[in-house]
DNA sequence: CAACGGTTTTTAATAATTTAGGACAAATAC
DNA sequence: GTATTTGTCCTAAATTATTAAAAACCGTTG
């Protein structure tokens, strides 16, 4: 009933690895220096030594401890599957709401989404907290949190805040001195763009890798936490969208190869104007590519 | 050790008054209706009137409970001050990080905080998760949080951010149909900014109010959840710092009023590009009294 | 006297506990 | 017989309690 000491299972087994490279009998060093090798406090460290001494590893009698056997492999502390969900379930989330067709306006519960997704319900309320701000969740009047859905409204939305932001990004781009790296991964973009419309045929399912560095690229020459969060989760969304919306995915593909070129070749002429007239044209097609995907699965 | 009885306390007293407007010896109505009655589930309704029973005020028998005598003023639950704190803690929150001046790579302790601004310990965690979305917090690496502070980037980012989503709104503005109900709070935006252009000399301080209603009117032709969202810190902090910058505030407000009005006048004009150039050139005036600030509060 | 180890205090993460809300079935009144 | 009411039970969420980890403090020793 506790936090977990999974800091102290870690600590210990490596303890127990630096004590293998001793030879017997041979005096440790001191609690703080264990206590960097671990990467731990020397509270964590006092409490290995402790069981080290119990399992008569070592002997410790003041600032003396030094080694009376070699640890063998029984030793060691179990230490059962690692978690570091907190970075994953982002993705694993979004993955839910958007993949299993998740209604507008349902009630979450926290327990059984910790449950599902295998975290505790604390740093769900956490992640839940943070979307908040990006309106696809909200907390209810008494308690407990809603899903606000991934609304037709929401989609419109979403692209008309990417159109600003991107086009934004377009204009900064188009005034890039020519030392900027962008204009290389540009160039390196182009390449790709045209390799893949050789083969388009049978590799079209590789568009939406190159879409996406498509965007980061663009978006690259913005330094700004706040655009950067935003991105964040607009190449989150539209990325998934790629994933289940198959219809007519290979003309789309082709379409968009065309367009991404477009754009590139406006950079390259340092024509802000027409970059912007391509940017607009290309993220039109991909608003209605995916207010149509949502209408899709509404019906399905 | 559980969630606070508050609302079983409210609905207690709010028993209490219902039972006062009946007579001597009539029966209560069902547990349904008396929950309607208090706002709340069956559950807690069951709970106040066994404590009604046990206070002597009515018996109950199966579906049958009826009064024996009046409440009087003993009866009641104290309940002590109310809550709400979870709206105020935002506002609360950020007077502390650009009031007092914390320094960025502070150090939280989610203890001290809660304490300080008398709120749970979770709550506050909700909240700072939601703000780490806008960067001005971070997750440290082993636990805990980090203010990353409100430092010059912050500034120079938010500012950069305010500019392209505020040009969009300007842009959108421009188009928008002659019936749009914006013309109108624009017309008396600009008869507010003439009025107060007037007394400038003695009213300068009003200035603010009238920057946040204009800067408002200009964006809510944006119906948009993340261009609000957005728009929430960004006047937020930049409201903060009106009120204490006060070093030549008269002047910098008089010709703020200037700059709002070329903003009008070419709006009202339907000029697209100089309603640009002149916002342009307010939100720089805007950026750098703000990063000024900024370095003055550094010095003092 | 500087580094080390013992002890205490503080903090963050988690489990446990309690209240609230709701579902379902049995019971009662009409 | 039917519709409403109540009894019972279960789930979920909010909050406290508890524990692990970290850090601070202080005496001690080489």
């Amino acid at each position: 009933m506790a936090r977990n000491d999974i800091r102290y299972r870690q600590a210990h087994n490596r303890l127990l690895d630096a004590c293998a490279t001793l030879g017997p009998g041979a005096a440790l060093p001191s609690e703080q220096v264990l206590a960097e090798l671990a990467g731990v406090s020397r509270t964590v460290v006092r409490r290995c030594l402790t069981r080290l001494v119990d399992l008569g590893i070592i002997v410790w009698q003041g600032r003396d401890k030094h080694l009376m056997r070699l640890p063998d492999p029984g030793d060691r502390l179990a230490l059962d599957g690692g978690d570091n969900g907190r970075d994953q379930l982002e993705q694993r989330f979004l993955d839910w709401v958007l993949r299993f067709d998740v209604p507008a306006d349902t009630a979450l519960s926290v327990a059984e989404l910790s449950r599902n997704f295998g975290v505790a319900q604390h740093d769900l309320k956490e992640f839940l907290a943070g979307l908040s701000r990006f309106g696809l969740v909200a907390r209810r009047p008494r308690g407990g949190w809603m899903l606000r859905g991934f609304t037709k409204d929401f989609a419109i939305e979403l692209s008309d805040f990417r159109l600003v932001l991107e086009l934004d990004a377009i204009a900064k781009l188009a005034e890039a001195p020519v030392d900027h790296p962008v204009w290389q991964r540009l160039s390196a973009l182009r390449a790709a763009h045209l390799a893949l419309a050789e083969r388009i045929e049978t590799d079209f399912h590789e568009f939406p890798k190159l879409d996406e560095a498509f965007h980061e690229a663009l978006n690259s020459v913005v330094r700004n936490r706040f655009v950067a969060e935003s991105q964040k989760v607009i190449s989150l969304i539209f990325h998934y969208h790629y994933m289940w919306d198959k219809t007519e995915e290979k003309s789309r593909n082709r379409a968009a190869i065309q367009e991404h070129l477009a754009i590139i070749d406006a950079l390259e002429a340092r024509d802000a104007g027409r970059a912007a007239e391509a940017a607009r044209r290309h993220l039109r097609t991909s608003k209605s590519t995916l207010l149509s995907s949502l209408r899709h699965h509404d019906l399905g």
